[in-house]
RNA sequence: GACCCGUUCGUCUAGUCCGGUCCAGGACAUCAGGUUUUCAUCCUGACAACACGGGUUCGAAUCCCGUACGGGUUACCA
C-alpha cells in the first residue's frame, strides 16, 4: 500500500509572498492535484522576532489570488494541526526528551562566543568550520545550566538523498556536524521542527527550494534517529535575476502582490511561473488543468532560471486576449476606476465594454488597458495631443478636406453614427469630394489622406483602433468637437 | 576555504536516462517582409546555442574523467 500523497508549503511569515516561494507553492499544488493528494499550508514562525501575523495573512491572500488552495492550514484547520509552529512547541519538547533519553541527542553548554572563536580559529587554519563535538560525550544533565540540545550524528559513513529533481546526492557524514535542535532559550530550530512536523503531518513528499538541499542530509539523519522513514524529497531551483544571482528586490518586483497591482492576470503569472524552469514539448500558454494533466516532477529543470519580464508581459497579453469581454472588463475595472479617479474623468458604463474591446489585444497589462482607453472619456481640457505627431500630421493642406468631412459628419443621422455605417458612408463621401478637391487644388484626393490627421485629432496619438470604431465610441458630438479642434491646429501649424 | 548543485541561441527551454533520425527543434526578445487607413493581433522569414579540454566509440549535445565558470550551504535564520 502506498502512502497517501500529502505535500506542504511552509513559508515563514517574515514578509510578503515572494515569487520564488509562489513557484514552490505552485509546484506543490500541481503535484497534489495530479495525485489527488492533500496540500497543507504550514506557517514556520519559530522565530518570533521576525514573524508577523500580517505577513501570514498576506501570504494566504496571495496564494488565494493565484487559486493555490490548500486543504489544511491555520485558517482552514485539519486533523494534523495546529499549523503554526509557534503553537506546536509542546510537541517539539516531547520529541527532544525522547531523543535525549535514547542518547541520540545531548546537551551542550558552549556559548555563541565560544563557538565564534572556534570557527574563527578553524577558518584561520584553513580547516572545515564546524562544531568540534566538545560536549558530545559529556553526558550533561538537565542541571548543566544554559545549554542547547544537539543531535548526535554518525561520525562516519554517508547519507544519501534521493532527490526527485536533482537525482541521487551523497553527503559524507563527517561533513555534517552535530547541529542544534533546540536553542538555549528553549525555542526549536528549523531543521528540527521541519522534520517533526513533516512527520506529524504525514507529509509524503517534501517539495521545496533548492537552497534547502544542503539541509536535507541533516534532516535525514534526524528521521533515522527518530526511527522513522524519511519522506521523498524534491528540490526546485531558485529564480534568478538577470545577473544570475538569486532574485531579490534590487532586480525589481519580487512580491506576488506587486504583480497583481501591475495588472498581471493570475492565469498569466501561474502560466509563466510554471513554464519558467519546466517544459512539456512546445506548450507555452496553458491552464492549470492542462498542466496537471501532463506535469512530471522529473521535467523540472535542475538549474536556476532567470526572470524574464518581457516574456511574462507577452504571456499576460496572450491571456488578456483569451478572456471573454465580460471577464476582462470586470478584472480591469479596479484599474480603470483608479485611473479615472486620478485623472478626473468619468466613464459611461454602457460605453465601457466597447472601449475595452478595442484595446483588448493592444495592452499587455490591465494598467496599460486602463491608460489606453482613457482618451475616449477625458474632457476636452484634459485631452492632449502628442506634440510630435500633431506637428507632423496636422497641416494646413488638411484644413479644407477635414472641414468638408466634418460638415458631412454633422449632417449625419445619429442612427448612422456607428462604425458599420460610418465606414462605407465616409468612403462614399470621399469619392464625392474628389472632384471638388481637384477643382480647388488641382490634385487628387483619397480619403486615406485624411485618415492619419483624423487619427491624431481623435486619439491624440498615431496608433490605435480603427477610426470608425473610435468615432462610434466617442459619439458624434465629441468626434466633431475633436476634429474641429484638430482643424484649428492645422491652421496654426501652417 | 570546504561541501552540495548546476552549465544547449541574449532569455525560457526540447533533445540527455535508452549515443546515430540534431551541421540541434520551439517560444520570448531583436531585425526584415506580408496583412491592416495607423497601431496591435496574425502570418512568413532572418539572426542566434550544445562552457572548455581529454577520453570511450564507426559515430557524442547525449557516456566517462578533468578544468573553468555560476549558484547554494557552511548561524543558538528559515
Amino acid at each position: 500500500m502506498t502512502k497517501a500523497t500529502r505535500v506542504r508549503f511552509a513559508p515563514s511569515p517574515t514578509g510578503y509572498l515572494h515569487i520564488g516561494g509562489a513557484r514552490t507553492a505552485l509546484f506543490n499544488w500541481i503535484y497534489a492535484q495530479k495525485h489527488q493528494g492533500t496540500f497543507v499550508l504550514r506557517i514556520e514562525d519559530t522565530d518570533p522576532s521576525r514573524s508577523k501575523r500580517e505577513h501570514e495573512v498576506q501570504i494566504e491572500r496571495d496564494m488565494g489570488w493565484l487559486n493555490l488552495d490548500w486543504q489544511e492550514g491555520p485558517s482552514v484547520g485539519g486533523d494534523h494541526g495546529p499549523y503554526r509552529q509557534s503553537e506546536r512547541f509542546d510537541r517539539y519538547d516531547i520529541v527532544i526528551d525522547r531523543l535525549l533519553q535514547a542518547g541520540k541527542a545531548y546537551r551542550c553548554t558552549a556559548t555563541s562566543e565560544e563557538l565564534d572563536a572556534l570557527r574563527a580559529g578553524q577558518k584561520q587554519r584553513g580547516e572545515k568550520m564546524m562544531y568540534d563535538n566538545r560536549y558530545r560525550d559529556a553526558n550533561l544533565g538537565a542541571d548543566c545550566g544554559v545549554h542547547v540540545i544537539r543531535l548526535k550524528t554518525p561520525l562516519e559513513g554517508e547519507t544519501v538523498v534521493d532527490d526527485k529533481i536533482k537525482g541521487r546526492t551523497v553527503f559524507q557524514n563527517q561533513e555534517l556536524d552535530d547541529f542544534i535542535l533546540r536553542r538555549s532559550d528553549g525555542t526549536p530550530t528549523y531543521n528540527f521542527v521541519c522534520v517533526v512536523d513533516d512527520l506529524g503531518m504525514d507529509i509524503s513528499l517534501v517539495l521545496r527550494g533548492d537552497d534547502h538541499l544542503n539541509n536535507t542530509p541533516k534532516q535525514v539523519l534526524l528521521y533515522q534517529a527518530l526511527g522513522q522513514d524519511a519522506p521523498g524529497f524534491a528540490h526546485v531551483p531558485m529564480i534568478l535575476g538577470d545577473d544570475g544571482k538569486r532574485l531579490s528586490k534590487r532586480h525589481g518586483a519580487t512580491a506576488v502582490g506587486l504583480y497583481q497591482e501591475m495588472g498581471i492576470l493570475k492565469e498569466a503569472l501561474f502560466n509563466y511561473l510554471t513554464r519558467l524552469g519546466w517544459a512539456c514539448g512546445d506548450m507555452e500558454i496553458f491552464t492549470p488543468a492542462e498542466v496537471i494533466e501532463v506535469f512530471e516532477l522529473s521535467q523540472i529543470n535542475k538549474a536556476g532560471a532567470k526572470w524574464d519580464m518581457q516574456k511574462l508581459l507577452w504571456c499576460n497579453q496572450q491571456w488578456m486576449m483569451r478572456l471573454s469581454l465580460d471577464d476582462l472588463v470586470n478584472r480591469a475595472r479596479p484599474f480603470i476606476n483608479a485611473h479615472s479617479d486620478k485623472h478626473g474623468y468619468s466613464i459611461p458604463e454602457e460605453k465601457l465594454p466597447a472601449a475595452v474591446t478595442t484595446m483588448q489585444e493592444r495592452a499587455q497589462t490591465l494598467i496599460e488597458l486602463a491608460e489606453k482607453i482613457a482618451f475616449y472619456f477625458v474632457s476636452p481640457e484634459n485631452f492632449v495631443l502628442d506634440a510630435e505627431a500633431s506637428a507632423k500630421a496636422l497641416q494646413s493642406r488638411h484644413v479644407a478636406p477635414l472641414s468638408a468631412y466634418v460638415d458631412f459628419l454633422d449632417a449625419l443621422d445619429d442612427a448612422d453614427f456607428n462604425a458599420e455605417s460610418l465606414e462605407p458612408m465616409s468612403k462614399a463621401w470621399g469619392v464625392e469630394y474628389r472632384p471638388i478637391f481637384k477643382e480647388a487644388t488641382g490634385k487628387k484626393f483619397k480619403i486615406n489622406q485624411i485618415f492619419f490627421p483624423m487619427r491624431i485629432a481623435l486619439c491624440g496619438v498615431g496608433g490605435g483602433p480603427g477610426l470608425f470604431e473610435v468615432m462610434e465610441i466617442l459619439g458624434k458630438t465629441t468626434s466633431i468637437e475633436r476634429l474641429r479642434h484638430g482643424i484649428e491646429i492645422c491652421k496654426e501649424n501652417g
